[in-house]
RNA sequence: GCGGGUGUAGCUUAGUGGUAAAGCUCCAGCCUUCCAAGCUGGUCACGAGGGUUCGAUUCCCUUCACCCGCUCCA
């Protein structure tokens, strides 16, 4: 069954049928940069499509989002990740390994490997400002350390075309904060009583350290996320709801099984302000044969809004400093904070309090490339191979093809005027070229459900066959009966 | 960032210090009445830059990109 063995073999697979291409290939691409080509757009479309209709549009407690990319920077000051999102990297000067300046460890302490958080620059480098007793995790040898390094994971930019009075701005490395910032308005706008969630989906942008595994780990990467809000104490309720509620996704989408698991973070792996976390893995194809997360549902606590009532407390602070970030500090939190601006008042218990926040954030590129790797099939057919690509319906780039049998008789013009029928209802692929054994395979490849052939018995009784990819089977039907026909087989 | 490997057509491969070959694909035409048929013709490549050389796809250097393993990261 698996056919796929190696990242190689993905790889090939999208730029031959235009899925995923290179960035820049012509230039000799960009790292880290991906592409994607013709069927690929519609597929990945349609993963967000499903990931919408599943998260947003069948609930009656979810609404939809779509920030901006740029933000205030005091978003990012009280989110945390102006201070955490950059690492100090000291390399051994031994062995060249880079290793995280706060997980070096003195020679004689205990062996106990704990994961830490980030931390910001200023700790860091009071904390660690002595390298010479440090050990080296590679090769052992203790105090060899270049200058610590920091590095800055997230992209910086400038606002203003004016060069002197331009400030800097960071890309956004998560959707949810635009989440957490229009939690006021949402509330406002749209009479949402809690528990609801806010979703969205877009793009986000990270300066990983390393990159590698095609578009697995990018720098630029879409990401669908939703925050749920609810009342602390239903918070694990509500976890284990979406967890699930991820989890099946999935599987519902055709998904196999045995590809897909939870993993469970351990107590010291869970950022601080969690409470608790699983991801969602995928058994990619990757070199071992790996478990890669595909999606993260973390309870959030009241972390987020909490933050963001102490940043807005800082927004004088930060005009007096001249609008500059450095030496800001967020200020402290109010005593009362429970029935700060970003409270929710609850009718029902006449109360005010911080709502807890449910997150499960899911990186589209990542479901793309899943679902692909997990839809590619092999099999002989009369001594052929036959490769094909069993998407779900929802899932498939194309939803039919739709052929005259031979190029003559009045065929191609009936199945032009069937094709043009179809189109308006789902996205369909007219072809007439070469023998219709060649179209069908094609169509195979790109994943398409059915193809619809006009023949010689069209004109007479005024029926078409319908022929199946996964099996392979033709039905023959009026053509009268066709959209219906297929709209029930496509679930649309 | 370190170590190892790779880079020739859309794909899979061949090959050489003297101007690159094949299969499949693709395109056009003919022929074709149900699963990659046939015939004819055609398009398309040595990742980029520099050096050595009369001449470099081949040797050397640099660079870019990808893969594997570390490191790092969610």
């Amino acid at each position: 069954m698996a056919k796929i063995t190696k990242l190689d073999d993905i790889v090939s697979l999208c730029k031959r049928r235009g899925f995923i291409f290179q960035s820049s290939e012509i230039y000799g691409g960009l790292a880290s940069c991906y592409d994607y080509g013709p069927l690929g757009v519609e597929l990945k479309n349609n993963v967000k499509k499903a990931w919408w209709k599943a998260v947003v549009q069948m609930r009656d407690d979810v609404v939809g989002l779509d920030c901006s990319i740029l933000m205030h920077p005091l978003v990012w000051k009280a989110s945390g990740h102006a201070d955490k999102f950059a690492d100090l990297i000291a390399e051994c000067k031994k062995c060249n390994t880079r290793t995280r300046v706060d997980h070096l460890k003195e020679k004689a302490e205990g062996q106990a490997d704990e994961h830490t958080e980030h931390i910001s620059i200023d700790a860091a480098q009071v904390e660690t400002g002595d390298l010479s007793k440090k050990v080296c995790p590679n090769c052992g040898v203790v105090g060899q350390f270049t200058e610590p390094m920091p590095f800055k994971l997230m992209f910086e930019t400038q606002m203003g075309a004016n060069v002197d009075d331009s400030m800097t701005m960071q890309l956004r490395p998560e959707t949810a904060q635009g989440i957490f910032v229009n939690f006021r308005n949402v509330l406002d706008s749209t009479r949402v009583k809690i528990p609801f969630g806010i979703a969205q989906i877009g793009k986000s942008f990270r300066n990983e350290v390393t990159t590698k595994a095609f578009i697995f780990r990018t720098r630029e990467f879409e990401q669908a996320e939703l925050e749920f809000f609810c009342e602390p104490g239903t918070d694990e309720k509500w976890y284990e709801h979406w967890r699930q509620a991820r989890f099946d996704w999935y599987i519902n989408l055709g998904m196999k099984k045995e590809n897909l698991r939870f993993r469970e973070h351990a107590k010291d792996e869970l950022a601080h302000y969690a409470k608790g976390c699983v991801d969602v893995e995928y058994k990619f194809p990757f070199g071992s044969g790996d478990w890669q997360e595909l999606e993260g549902v973390a309870n959030r606590t009241d972390f987020d809004l909490r933050q963001h009532q102490r940043g807005m407390r800082t927004l004088n602070k930060w005009f007096e400093n001249d609008r500059k970030m450095t030496n800001i500090k967020l200020a402290d939190e109010a005593e009362d904070y429970e029935k700060g601006p970003l409270s929710y008042f609850d009718e029902e218990q006449k109360r005010r309090y911080i709502p807890y926040v449910i997150e499960p954030s899911a990186g589209m590129d990542r479901s793309t490339l899943a679902f692909l790797v997990d839809a590619y099939d092999e099999e002989e057919v009369r001594g052929e191979k036959r490769s094909l690509l069993r998407f779900h319906p929802d899932l498939a780039p194309v939803k039919a093809a739709i052929f005259p049998l031979v190029k003559k008789d009045g065929m191609p013009e009936i199945a032009r005027k069937i094709c043009d029928d179809l189109k308006r209802r789902f996205n369909c692929f007219y072809d007439e070229k070469g023998a219709v054994g060649r179209r069908y395979r094609r169509q195979d490849e790109a994943g398409t459900p059915f193809c619809i052939t006009v023949d010689g018995q069209t004109k007479e009784d005024n029926t078409v066959t319908v022929r199946e990819r996964d099996s392979m089977e033709q039905t023959r039907i009026s053509a009268d009966q066709l959209l219906n026909y297929l709209r029930e087989k496509l679930g649309l």
